[in-house]
DNA sequence: ATGAAAGCGCTAACAA
DNA sequence: TTGTTAGCGCTTTCAT
């Protein structure tokens, strides 16, 4: 069933279908009717293919996520795939799973014009060449992260330092002096804002930075690394209070390998999260967190790419958003004072 | 940067251009050698919508999920995109979030030749009209649900029913005699099949089937279903030694409104769940439940959608794959024994 | 082995 | 207001 069908049936040029779906004004009345039930009739749907080609424009929209199973970005997904195709786009995924050659297959996808624009939601943005050049192709944001010195794209992020900071003051608020930090992926940028956060608000209280309370070495902000962070604190003679981990699943992970060893929480030692996912609430005890506004970040970030992609043309300058997040206290922190 | 642009560079005809990266055996490698340094030089990319429209196929799978933010999919969406885009096909995502519009969209999608399969992951199959006519336009499959009488699809799901009767079996085997059931999302497939085996355990074992201990009316397979639950726990007389829950996070829900109560798990009563999502393992106590094949399942079902894409013109049969779960067994049972 | 040419289905000038 | 027509970029017969 392609237009000319609906043409014929109707009695009209293909060329007064195309207006009756995309210009009704532009139409009278009868002809436009007759068109809608010859559509009705044949049950036509215009073929996407052909009018990309003609209108060089795909109505989709490339989200490229790390795509290491974390059911973090859940929420945020949920949230891009209700606005995008709201606004008429679908949305094209890919792992990048921090792999070169699938950085380069979607740096294709890109070029082929298969998308509109795209949306990179990860700490770690394609180092490949191949990317340098999308801005300039087709409008791109990032989420989760930022990259110094590039005002080509939109960038949506938490203040991770500032969070961070409130945390860390909350804890000493309650009385902690010994505080551990459990910073997360090495080398990531939202590890070090947050590790920055721990550390001036320490400093902010006139408390030292002890090393030895640094765990650094995660590769990930998942629940592993708060095993592993688990013998630094056995390791330790003098045990801190408390315990700043910089994401829930590694919060959870460490409170998992202490009660294993019959180290109770909060009773012995008090220990808070990042993110607040779905499960921080469920865990026993309840974790103490900062919330990330992880959908409506995705509402906004989805919002201004759309508006960037609508605007044929003419330039429409690039947000750079930065959301406070919101300290959740439940259960897993023990008053000192 | 068009394919005549590359064609005008290395001195040849377009369709040798076309050739040269479609069959390059049907050309010399000497024109092979200079097609390929023209597009090196030029820097193209073939465009997708030219070629779709022109070969009648986009590469690409679109995946309907039911979108309720559930995390149990992130595994089965990793396997999935890792599949497909290793066999050149994009994956377009599409939340139908229960809701018949939603669902009409998606159907408009297919009937637009967006896609050249669609993957159906979830227990509610849309019920859209519109959905009927699809199997006979492009292959589709239909994963975690079936659907009697329908030969057309492909269909990829676990032995709800087996799987559970064996983890009833085991709370038996443990000693466990009055044990209860929340078996989930009323008027699913998973909580018919799941209850199903439940009883049939009970039956085997020459056990009773008490309605007082089938907890039903949960609306979704979540947290606040397993909450629910634990009033009716709270409000039984005689309380039940084992609880077998339909899925994890109903399992954690409920336990953790049972801790809120000062009740302990697994000595004062033993839980056991369903899935073996990330968190099971890292809950306290660790819970034992039934590990579903999530990343197997969806290597399986794109792969078969895959053969069966590319399976241009003759028919490939259809798959009917059920696959076996695997009891796992942690510390959230008591033995009686 | 290569080229010429038709055409996939649609949209948008331009004409009427 | 409507129709005619060109052409988006590619693949694929059919000739050569």
């Amino acid at each position: 069933m392609t237009i000319q069908d609906v043409a014929r049936r109707a009695g009209v040029s293909t060329a007064t279908v195309s207006r009756a779906l995309a210009l009704p004004d532009q139409v009278t009345d009868a002809t436009r009717q007759s068109v809608m039930s010859a559509i009705r009739e044949t049950g036509y749907t215009p073929n996407a293919a052909a009018r990309s080609l003609r209108a060089k424009s795909t109505k989709m929209v490339l989200v490229l996520l790390p795509g290491i199973g974390n059911s973090f970005f859940t929420p945020v997904l949920n949230a891009l795939e209700e606005v995008f195709s709201e606004g008429g786009y679908g949305v094209l995924i890919g792992y990048t799973r921090q792999n070169r050659s699938r950085e380069t297959h979607y740096a294709r996808v890109i070029r082929a014009g298969q998308v509109d624009g795209v949306l990179v939601v990860t700490g770690n943005v394609p180092r490949d060449e191949e990317f340098v050049a999308v801005p300039a192709t087709v409008p791109m944001s990032l989420m989760f992260s930022e990259l110094p010195g590039t005002a080509q794209f939109s960038v949506f992020d938490v203040a991770n330092r500032t969070a961070s900071a409130t945390m860390v003051r909350y804890l000493i608020e309650q009385g902690h002096r010994r505080i551990a930090c459990i910073p997360g992926a090495e080398g990531s940028l939202e590890s070090d804002e947050r590790l920055a956060g721990y550390q001036e608000a320490l400093s902010a209280a006139g408390l030292p930075i002890d090393p030895d309370l640094i765990w650094r070495g995660a590769s990930n902000f998942d629940f592993i690394s708060g095993e592993r962070a688990a013998a630094r604190y056995f390791a330790l003679a003098e045990k801190p209070t408390a315990v700043f981990a910089a994401a829930d699943e590694i919060a959870l992970g460490f409170m998992r390998a202490l009660k294993n060893h019959g180290i109770r929480i909060p009773e012995d030692v008090s220990v808070v999260g990042f993110d607040d996912t779905e499960y921080a609430v469920h865990y026993d005890p309840a974790l103490t967190t900062m919330r990330q506004p992880r959908t409506e970040m995705g509402r906004l970030a989805a919002r201004d790419l759309l508006r960037r992609m609508e605007a044929k043309g003419e330039a429409v300058p690039t947000s750079h958003v930065r959301l406070p997040c919101e300290l959740v206290i439940r259960e897993s922190v023990r008053p000192l004072v």
